[in-house]
DNA sequence: CTGCACGCCTGCCCGC
DNA sequence: TGCGGGCAGGCGTGCA
């Protein structure tokens, strides 16, 4: 589910409260998400200080004032989320705070009586922990391209890749090796902003093109973090808030509505490509 | 090596 | 109303 911009949002909801905060408690429901979830991870948690939080793509990184950095991945449908915790004061049983949901998985609790709780209905996501030297040699990380909202992100860079692939542009921009961050939304945003079709293939793009695909990836993505996200189903921003990009969108889920380009009467048009729906307007995007 | 189908999970929506 | 099929924001595996 959460591609760059909702990740991105995540982690500016938790990073003012877990941000020099200790790491009191953590609850962890179930062995495993998509994999097995560190082990022992509470004990190797507990005391531990937040030192910052960053992200790397569609990874969230806590990074600790201990030897290892906590990788959290939110998948198709994880969500973090901020609550409270019950005062002792006012605490009555049964406490309603205490009673999770079927689908929380771990909760982490702060010196501050405040927690965080990760939730997540699929269980595509995942967490690790790793040494802070290792982090960018993790398998989940090696691998991947440029930051597209970096200066590691350049239109020559960026056309190099695409003049490898013999693939549809798409697919390319779908795999995070050639630009981190963006999934099935952003990529026909992105593609509607630039004019460019979906199924074309990638080398066969010229170079002012790219250099205009380039720019709507980054002003695509800045505009989304600054609404918050895209929030369908699942997706939240830490506050529980929904973000509202959705509601912007030129091409996402709009299969035969109106394009929204000046002077261009197309209709939305939804193909299948590798297997996920591609959304463009046959007519301004070529 | 590349590109792509598949599977991992649960829930929701649609059509019959 | 009930049920089966298809679909969903990601990503690693295995195969051609």
């Amino acid at each position: 589910m959460p591609e760059l911009p909702e990740v991105e949002t995540v982690r500016r909801g938790i990073e003012p409260i877990m941000t020099g905060s200790e790491i009191t408690e953590v609850k962890q429901f179930r062995a495993d998400l998509r994999w097995p979830l560190p082990l022992n991870m509470p004990k190797r948690l507990i005391g531990a200080k937040v030192t910052a939080v960053g992200r790397r793509s569609k990874y969230i990184l806590i990074h600790l004032n201990i030897e290892e950095t906590l990788i959290i991945h939110l998948g198709m449908t994880g969500r973090i989320l901020i609550s409270e915790l019950p005062s002792n004061k006012n605490r009555v049983f049964p406490n309603t705070n205490d009673i999770f949901g079927p689908h929380d998985h771990v909760i982490i609790e702060f010196n501050h009586k405040t927690r965080v709780i990760y939730n997540d209905v699929r269980r595509f996501g995942a967490m690790d922990l790793i040494k802070k030297s290792l982090l960018y040699e993790h398998p989940w990380l090696a691998k991947l391209g440029p930051e597209p909202l970096s200066n590691d992100f350049s239109t020559r860079g960026l056309k190099d890749q695409l003049d490898r692939k013999k693939t549809s542009i798409k697919s390319v921009l779908m795999n995070q090796s050639v630009v981190a961050g963006l999934g099935n939304i952003y990529v026909s945003e992105v593609l509607w902003y630039s004019g460019i079709s979906p199924i074309i293939t990638a080398s066969d793009l010229k170079f002012e093109r790219i250099e205009g695909l380039k720019n709507s990836i980054t002003s695509v993505l800045l505009d989304a973090i600054d609404k918050g996200g895209s929030s369908l189903k699942d997706y939240r921003k830490a506050s529980g808030e929904l973000g509202y990009f959705q509601n912007y969108f030129k091409t996402y889920n709009r299969e035969g509505l109106e394009c929204l380009s000046d002077e261009c009467s197309g209709r939305i048009k939804k193909i299948i490509q590798s297997g996920r729906s591609s959304y463009y307007c046959p007519f301004c995007q070529t």
